[in-house]
DNA sequence: AAGCGATGATACTGGATAGTATCATTTCCG
DNA sequence: CGGAAATGATACTATCCAGTATCATCGCTT
């Protein structure tokens, strides 16, 4: 009778899932949605063409399905704990953790794919936008609010400078690295970066 | 002898070879790379198959002619001359400029295009990025530095202010577009914009 | 151990399309 | 007007790949 056969949580199922969904990440964020072939998916999730086909009905099904997987990852806790400090400090810790999310590999590549799909997926385009980029603006900006209205910070529009911020913190080099013109963000650029946007914000200069 | 059939400068072969890349051009910021057939294309340049390939040896060519093509005609002189007047004026009409051209409907789908298939044709991401946005900044920040040693401005890294104030240009808007979030930028929006960046540069707060 | 559902291996179908071959036709030149 | 070069029309080849069909096999439940 095992342990509770029904009520487990994690089934035969959400295993093999995971397992190709996890194939089919590797391989779309390594050639692109009509670059990855369906023969080489399943051979990367350890699986039978078939039963990729079993679990997802077509190739853009199982796209969305890691789109969306990935888009559930991209932001974790630890973010939002950044901001549970003084301003200036907790802007820093969180601009710091942003740049190590916007520019790692895997962030580059959705970033390209998302873009380069996102004419015959809109609904991908949206889905990315909303679970990624505006999340994180919303956080900030609910932050720059919170102090706005203890007087601890005085922005005519707190959305508005969350989003600069963050602008600030992408930059060029991030528009280089989509394009493939620079391959990694050295320590030096990440904290120009940061202290370009953290200025912006208290006004140094 | 008809107007000195030797020395003219546009020839029966360049008239031929500007109307596939028109019509080439259409198709590619219409369907991007894949999704663009090479018999779409002759059609649209009304002109046979075999002519296409008479022209340029493959599809990989061609794309990149069209491209190479785009490039040279995204930055026009009128760009260089906003920056003749006085610093604030200067400024206003620059940005004013460069918001237009970022934003219009052709550039967001050549960077659609461009950043999708630079992985493939890492030539073409630097091609682009050379041509188009570090030019831009190359010619913002000569200006800077032309004033900063001037004394009207005092900045402690020009060339970095001149990709910040491209960047704040930009904005999420810019991705939004990209990813099919947003399809237009309203006036207001492109005033808040460049508001935010000349503030950024002088400092108003 | 029997039986059943899930999975694997493999070959196949059908459609799309890059690139080519062939020959008819036009266009321009002297 | 005559001839050569450029172009058009069209059919063809070869390839790639999404999605399917078939049947053998594995592993768990009872």
């Amino acid at each position: 009778m095992a342990s509770g056969a029904v009520a487990s949580a994690v089934t035969r199922f959400d295993v093999k899932r995971a397992s190709i969904v996890g194939g089919a990440k590797d391989v779309f964020l390594r050639h692109g949605f009509e670059g990855a072939s369906m023969d080489e998916i399943a051979a990367a999730a350890g699986v039978s063409k078939m039963t990729v086909y079993r679990y997802f009905r077509s190739k853009e099904q199982l796209f969305a399905g890691v789109i969306r997987d990935l888009c559930e990852r991209i932001i974790d806790e630890d973010l939002e704990r950044m901001l549970e400090r003084r301003p200036e400090e907790a802007l820093r810790g969180f601009a710091r953790k942003m740049v190590a999310i916007l520019f790692a590999r895997d962030t580059i590549e959705l970033h390209r794919i998302v873009i380069a799909e996102s004419r015959r997926f809109p609904a991908l385009g949206r889905l990315f936008y909303k679970s990624g980029p505006e999340a994180c603006i919303a956080m900030l900006a609910a932050y720059l609010e919170r102090h706005n209205s203890r007087r601890s910070l005085n922005l005519r529009n707190p959305r508005r400078t969350a989003e600069e911020f963050l602008e600030l913190l992408r930059g060029y080099a991030h528009l280089r690295m989509l394009l493939g013109v620079q391959k990694t963000l050295s320590a030096r650029e990440a904290e120009a970066s940061i202290d370009g946007a953290v200025q912006h914000i208290f006004g140094a200069r």
